[in-house]
DNA sequence: ATGACATAGATTTTT
DNA sequence: TCTATGTCAT
């Protein structure tokens, strides 16, 4: 759900002074919480019964757009001053931080601030908190580092090594996927190994058990480890298990659709009947509800089990369901376009939204020539609607795959359209910025050798491989961590004196922070303090490659973000929330390493300043939950969207038929659907049929604005052999490419882009004064000039932020 | 040990 | 087109 109307969402009367009070003032000199009448106001049956359903498990089917978030909002309220509930005793699973810090924030606002010991969370973040503490029983140090796509890559291209495979027929990623597959569904690498059905499987197995192997050895878990290590830990131990099936006597379940097997079993383990248990030592399972919708079930390729909420009647049984078809957020328009296109999915149960907010506007069409073309019209669609009154802030740009943003930011650039894009390149993946989370990581965790060995020699300081395999000896011949083989590398045999020293300063380095973070320095402190000590600050600072420049930007935004995140006395900490102290304990390190390591895309989205705001681009999965007056949604070409590697499955097409369905339902009141004949990708143009989604589509429900047909014949790409644009070097551009060129057809726009490349070659002249747009800056003013030819650096003003020095042979720069 | 250069591979979607 | 990895020369 978007930002905007928040005291309508709630139906309440919040007028500025009440809401203001709503917290510790409300519940310490006002006992009185919201009066029934009130957390039913403006619910509509359904809606309402599931408010005030008691007992038996619940499953709600809620329909896009049918008011779920307000239903799982009010529900907890009333649980906890209908029903006496105590907060601590409520588990709330979301899909983002960002949807359970939201939940949070509306139940607090309606019953005060003992909302906060409640636990609202995601999966992960939930059995993080779990783990941290009781993590120990299985082997593990609370300390544990939790690796993202990009750790586990690197540790299993080493296991991949270690193994001596081919590398080529045994890459990371498909290997990973393998093993994720079977973590989520709760079998480990022994029992993997036992029903291995060919040569290849056996390879992967022992790939499994060894990867598992070092990250116990790094005391580190990845993403699906967080669920498993936690299901097995409540099955190993009744005793933990009866400690949280006690606490927890309420568990709602949003995005129940989206669950994996994993999730599920976790579930099962707190809320179903424990037959382990005598019947004097039973305890009452808790209550659960679960709130989801299969036709949004987009997350199968991740592991989710669709038939977790499909069979839910079956798995608990007594279970009560309520259907929510009533629409709050589309024209009729819209339902019925995203209706007719869910109704070709095979074996759903149906469902039919419907709206009284009338008809609304007919979905606009249109076909680009290529994808530029397409960028073009989205751009000035955009404009007619923002000169004609709206906000720019209530329109979004949907696309399939992240690289499809690329073209929106060209054109959004040269027309000066403020946008974001959420997700894609994200701040956390950034080199630098994994490097110092690498640092922080090892400092915490020393066993962490996968952050250990990025840092170890970043920067350069003389540690090359040939040291780190010495060490790696010492520490596998005398059975200890690669840290402790680091500290203690004088016995390490073959080891050059010269790194010996450098170890030595290394290891001195690292000790000194480490002392830091035990004396419980700040986050922010020890990474300032760490940056400027290992001298990774200083080389940035030091080159006059521009991007490391940005790097250092980076970083201060980094240093930043810990700041903040240090002076925020609810971010932390991770311990028991039960503990009513837990407040008042101010957030740690690990804490920082956690929150960082759990961001989705989402989390990033910023808050609706109420002004105009900016156009906001993101994927579809992205779009989940979400809601926007305008929506385009581009790309619909068969081989994008639905994806090609989908087009052979029938299953896999569906699940992109969900998607479209979740993508045409974000929108309120307008909808665009557009696509490209010709889109290039990576490299060569192809030709793209139209998506098979848009056949499905009522025709009388669309306005085209411009058909195949209706293309510009002289307007295609020129293929012909001779074509200046293919002859090599790019040879034929004597002319300037004037960007008003681009708009006539799609061979300038290649041309164009042609262009581009070769301009690195040509430092362009530039005078102070010059007007230039820089590819990821934007618009920007020369403020001066420094050296000559290809050193020539730059210094130019892009408006946010200090002026930029950028040296003009690299710089991705165009004079306008 | 390091930096320059070439080449291969990548693209779904993400907690 | 871009990035990451590996080889080579210094």
């Amino acid at each position: 759900m978007s930002t905007p109307d928040l005291s309508l969402d709630l139906g309440l009367d919040l007028s500025p002074s009440r809401a203001a009070s709503s917290g510790d003032q409300r519940s310490s000199s006002t006992p009185r919480g919201p009066s029934p009448e009130q957390l039913l106001e403006g619910l509509n049956d359904p809606q309402r019964a599931a408010v005030q359903h008691a007992g038996h498990p619940l499953l709600v089917v809620a329909g896009a757009g049918s008011g779920k978030t307000r239903v799982l909002t009010r529900r907890i309220a009333w649980l906890i001053s209908e029903r006496g509930a105590h907060p601590g005793s409520i588990l709330a699973i979301t899909f983002t931080n960002k949807a359970a810090a939201e939940m949070k924030e509306r139940v607090e606002e309606l019953v005060g601030r003992r909302a906060r010991l409640m636990w609202v969370s995601t999966f992960h973040s939930a059995c993080v908190r779990i783990l941290r503490k009781e993590i120990d029983k299985l082997g593990y140090k609370s300390s544990f580092s939790i690796y993202d796509a990009q750790d586990q890559k690197r540790l299993m291209a080493l296991v991949v090594k270690d193994l001596d495979l081919d590398p080529r027929k045994f890459q990371p990623g498909p290997v990973l996927h393998w093993v994720s597959n079977h973590k989520n569904e709760l079998r480990d690498a022994d029992e993997v190994a036992k029903d291995v059905k060919n040569g290849v499987e056996e390879t992967y197995a022992a790939a499994y058990s060894l990867y598992q192997r070092r990250l116990r050895e790094a005391n580190a878990l990845d993403f699906d480890d967080l669920i498993m290590m936690t299901v097995h830990l409540l099955q190993a131990f009744p005793e933990v298990r009866e400690t949280y099936r006690r606490r927890f006597r309420h568990v709602l379940v949003d995005e129940y659709q989206d669950t994996n097997h994993a999730q599920y079993a976790l579930i099962h383990q707190l809320c179903a009947d424990d037959p382990e248990l005598t019947e004097g030592e039973r305890v009452a399972p808790a209550e659960l509800m679960v709130v989801g919708d299969a036709d949004q079930s987009i997350y199968a390729f991740r592991g989710a089990n669709i038939r977790n909420i499909l069979d839910f009647e079956q798995d608990f049984p007594d279970a009560t369901s309520i259907l929510l078809e009533q629409n709050y957020r589309s024209t009729q328009t819209i339902l019925t376009a995203a209706n007719a296109v869910i109704g070709n999915n095979q074996g759903r149960k149906d469902k039919r939204l419907w709206s009284d907010a009338g008809d609304g506007e007919r979905i606009v069409g249109y076909v680009g020539d290529d994808e530029h073309d397409e960028a073009r019209f989205v751009s000035d669609e955009i404009d007619k609607l923002t000169d004609a009154g709206n906000r720019a802030g209530d329109v979004a740009v949907f696309y399939r795959t992240n690289a499809q943003s690329r073209v929106f930011e060209e054109v959004f650039i040269r027309t000066g359209q403020p946008y974001k894009v959420v997700g894609g390149v994200r701040f956390y993946e950034r080199r630098e910025v994994r490097d110092a989370l690498a640092y922080l990581r090892m400092l915490v965790n020393a066993d962490d050798s996968v952050s250990l060995r990025r840092i170890l020699n970043v920067p350069k300081r003389g540690i090359g491989d040939r040291a780190v395999a010495c060490v790696n000896e010492l520490a596998e011949r005398e059975r200890m961590t690669f840290w402790d083989a680091l500290r203690r590398a004088d016995e390490a045999p073959g080891l050059a004196t010269r790194s010996l020293t450098n170890i030595r300063g290394f290891v001195a380095l690292v000790e000194e922070l480490q002392a830091m973070v035990e004396a419980g320095e700040r986050a922010d402190v020890v990474l300032e303090s760490l940056l400027d000590k290992s001298g990774y600050l200083a080389e940035l600072e030091a080159s006059d490659d521009p991007q490391d420049a940005t790097r250092v930007e980076n970083l201060g935004e980094l240093v930043a973000v810990a700041r903040e995140f240090s002076d925020d006395p609810v971010a932390g900490p991770s311990a028991d929330p039960a503990d009513v102290d837990a407040d008042l304990v101010a957030p740690g390190l690990a804490d920082f390493l956690e929150r960082v390591a759990l961001v989705a895309d989402t989390d990033q989205i910023p808050e609706d300043d109420g002004g105009q705001g900016v156009v906001t681009m993101m994927t579809l999965h992205t779009a989940k939950g979400l809601e926007f007056p305008t929506v385009f949604l581009t790309g619909l070409e068969d081989g994008v969207f639905p994806h090609s590697r989908s087009l052979g499955d029938r299953p896999e097409l569906e699940e992109e038929r969900r998607l479209a369905y979740v993508g045409i339902t974000r929108a309120r009141e307008r909808l665009y659907i557009s696509r490209a004949v010709v889109r290039s990708a990576w490299g060569a143009p192809a030709h793209n049929p139209a998506s098979r989604f848009l056949d499905e589509l009522p025709v009388d429900l669309v306005d085209w604005r411009r058909t195949e047909a209706a293309q510009t014949r002289w307007g295609r790409p020129d293929l012909a052999a001779g074509s200046p644009a293919y002859g090599g070097g790019g040879g034929g551009f004597g002319q300037p490419t004037a960007a008003g060129r681009r708009h006539f057809s799609a061979a300038a726009a290649r041309a164009d882009v042609q262009a581009k490349s070769i301009r690195n070659r040509v430092v362009p002249s530039l005078e102070p004064g010059d007007r230039v747009t820089h590819d990821s800056f934007g618009l920007g003013t020369v403020v001066a000039l420094e050296g000559t030819g290809d050193k020539t650096i730059a210094s130019i003003d892009f408006g946010s932020g200090p002026v930029k020095r950028l040296l003009l042979r690299v710089a991705p720069i165009e004079k306008l």
